[in-house]
RNA sequence: UGGGGGAUAGUUUAAUCGGCAAAACACCUGACUCUGGAUCAGGCGUUCGGGGUUCGAAUCCCUGUCCCCCAGCCA
């Protein structure tokens, strides 16, 4: 590829940027990215954008992206986070050149502290938080100089030694880099590099008690790795002077760094902070929870990473901070389930259903075909029988206009089996429906009439003689408002909260094939949505998550026609 | 009169050096269908406001407005 094709085929700004670096030269046509969570939570779905762009535009310019953590703070890190990372990434379809780790370069950090404070770049200060925090200034007045700030050499590099060797409580001392106090960007009004923080740090365990802040550790470890272009969200605009400034001190090797907008979705939150919140007081069932935009909970929701992919590809690199409605994903996460996922007959609200003409203990198997967008997913058989459940709300003994399905007296087809006409509707002493006696054509087996009378509904069924019960988890939305932090004076977004996200469906009766489904696999229940098999199953107990419903027609028909009643009256 | 970033359909993004404003999602019609799924066809609707330059402006200039980020010993 020439350089021209690299400039004209980039999709955004950010590839126009890398493209136009590569044939300047300016990295010796080298090229390195790097996505760099720190390890205090799980990944979500907004880190799908940042981990795809990463990766990508590595693969792409003909470079390498490496996982680094940034474990700088021991208070808020745990392997567990460090673990659960590494197999998301993993599963969303992408493999780090390297593993690597800010805490490997904890020795070299330390070194080049003392080179500035040598060099009169930075110094040890005594105030406390609240005084650092009051000389710093407001953002429209500037801070004022604190009185340790003209330490000399000598003294300073004594102080931070004795900082490192523990001789100090937390919070005694910190080491900052001397700038500008009067800097119309707060972060250069002396940032803090190191803190005392007497913890234990999941890597280097009791080795430091001086842990480097963020601003002093990234770009020094982006340089360190040979980074090129060090890609990170539009906040950190505001830090880039300082990024440059610690690498032109040091006169050390100088990556690029270039901001881009987040991505956000509707009804949702994603901040580690926030879904951690939900974790620690149950608001969900964990992490990995079907209702959490983590990347684990999607997992387990069944939702293909392609679709996530497939997702970020769509919404592209910019600048412009933007939220990004869930339907976008729904649309993404269908589009690949109806390519990809196999059908089954399952009915989650059974209504048992006689076929009053068909011979008694008998079964034959009829031929379904698996996916109808995929002719080499082939067929398989399903046991029909006289004794059939179908799902509740296929009957109706008064339907309205437009309902095709089942009602008295009326003619259906059974998927990929026969048509069936009720005959006779069973009523328990309360008047509720408890079972339908019907009639079956048998010349219409496969689903076809030899004397081609047409059917207008189509309904699901299982053989309640051969079904394997299931207990199903429906999700619905974990927020019930498009922006959850629009809430009344006084309250947070935790009151935004949908109470109906999940309810469990425990009366499933599903074909028997599903007991060939391996765990984590997603596929169709007919009519009804795409289900994942949860890793709580066990072999008599299947647990499926509802992934997501179909689109559907019919509800929107209802509802409009409900609206329509409500507006006459 | 603190600094920085941003604004194109309901949403997210395109639009080569100033040259026909476009796609997907969403929504609405209709067709088709052994999933009220899928598919297909059609419809809806857009350059933040005001000036200016120009044959021609989303794009350039001036001006105004609105939104986001920053005052952690978090990242």
């Amino acid at each position: 590829m020439s350089d021209s094709d690299i400039t004209t085929t980039a999709r955004d700004f950010i590839r126009e940027a890398i493209a136009e670096d590569l044939s300047n030269g300016r990295f010796d046509g080298r090229f390195q990215t790097r996505f760099p969570p720190e390890p205090n939570g799980y990944l979500h779905v907004g880190h799908a954008k940042a981990i795809g762009l990463n990766f990508e535009v590595a693969a792409e310019f003909g470079g390498h992206c490496n996982l680094r953590f940034d474990d700088t703070n021991p208070l808020k890190e745990e392997q567990e986070f460090v673990d659960a990372q590494i197999a998301d990434i993993s599963w969303l379809g992408y493999e780090p050149a390297s593993v690597l780790y800010t805490s490997d370069y904890f020795g070299q950090l330390y070194e080049w502290a003392l080179q500035l404070i040598e060099s009169g770049h930075a110094y040890v200060d005594d105030l406390s938080q609240e005084e650092i925090r009051a000389y710093r200034g407001t953002l429209t007045e500037p801070g004022t100089e604190s009185p340790y700030r003209n330490r000399s050499v000598e003294e300073n590099l004594d102080l931070f030694k004795r900082m490192k060797a523990g001789e100090f409580p937390d919070g005694a001392k910190v080491l900052r880099a001397k700038i500008d106090m009067s800097s119309p960007n707060v972060n250069l009004r002396d940032p803090v590099m190191y803190r005392i923080r007497h913890a234990s740090h999941q890597r280097t365990g009791d080795d430091w008690c001086i842990y480097p802040m963020y601003d002093w550790a990234h770009g020094q470890s982006d340089s360190i790795e040979g980074v090129t272009h060090s890609l990170c969200s539009l906040e950190y605009l505001n830090h880039r002077p300082l990024y440059d400034w610690y690498l032109d001190s040091l006169e050390v090797y100088h990556p690029r760094q270039i901001e881009f907008a987040k991505l956000e979705f509707t009804y949702t939150v994603t901040s580690k902070r926030r879904l951690m919140r939900l974790v620690e007081e149950d608001r969900v069932a964990g992490w990995d929870d079907p209702r959490m935009p983590t990347l684990a909970g999607q997992r387990r929701r069944g939702v293909p990473a392609k679709a996530l992919r497939d997702l970020c590809e769509h919404v592209g690199i910019a600048r412009t901070n933007s939220t990004v409605e869930i339907e976008l994903l729904d649309h993404f996460i269908r589009q690949e389930l109806n390519r990809t996922a196999m059908r089954v007959m399952g009915v989650l609200d059974p209504l048992p259903v006689v076929i009053t003409n068909y011979p008694e203990g008998e079964t034959e198997w009829v031929e379904a075909v698996n996916n109808p967008e995929d002719e080499d997913a082939g067929s398989r058989t399903i046991p029909f029988s006289r004794n059939l459940l179908i799902e509740r709300d296929d009957f109706m003994e008064d339907p309205p206009r437009k309902f095709f399905r089942l009602a008295p007296g009326r003619e259906v087809r059974l998927r990929w089996g026969y048509f069936i006409r009720c005959e006779e509707v069973i009523k328990n002493d309360r008047g509720e429906v408890v079972a339908l006696h019907c009639s079956y054509d048998p010349d219409t087996k496969g689903g076809y009439a030899p004397d081609g009378r047409k059917v207008r509904g189509t309904i699901h069924w299982v053989s309640a003689d051969h079904a394997v019960p299931a207990e199903v988890r429906l999700y619905d939305r974990l927020f019930n408002v498009e922006d959850p932090f629009d809430v009344p004076e006084g309250q947070d977004f935790m009151a935004s909260l949908s109470p109906d996200s999940l309810s469990v469906q425990n009366e499933v009766q599903l074909e028997p094939s599903v007991r060939e489904l391996a765990v984590g696999q997603t596929v169709q229940f007919e009519r009804k949505g795409y289900f994942c098999l949860d890793p709580d199953s066990a072999d008599d107990n299947l647990v499926f998550n509802r992934t997501i419903t179909l689109r559907d027609t019919w509800a929107r028909i209802q509802s409009q026609t409900r609206r329509k009643g409500k507006g006459r009256r």
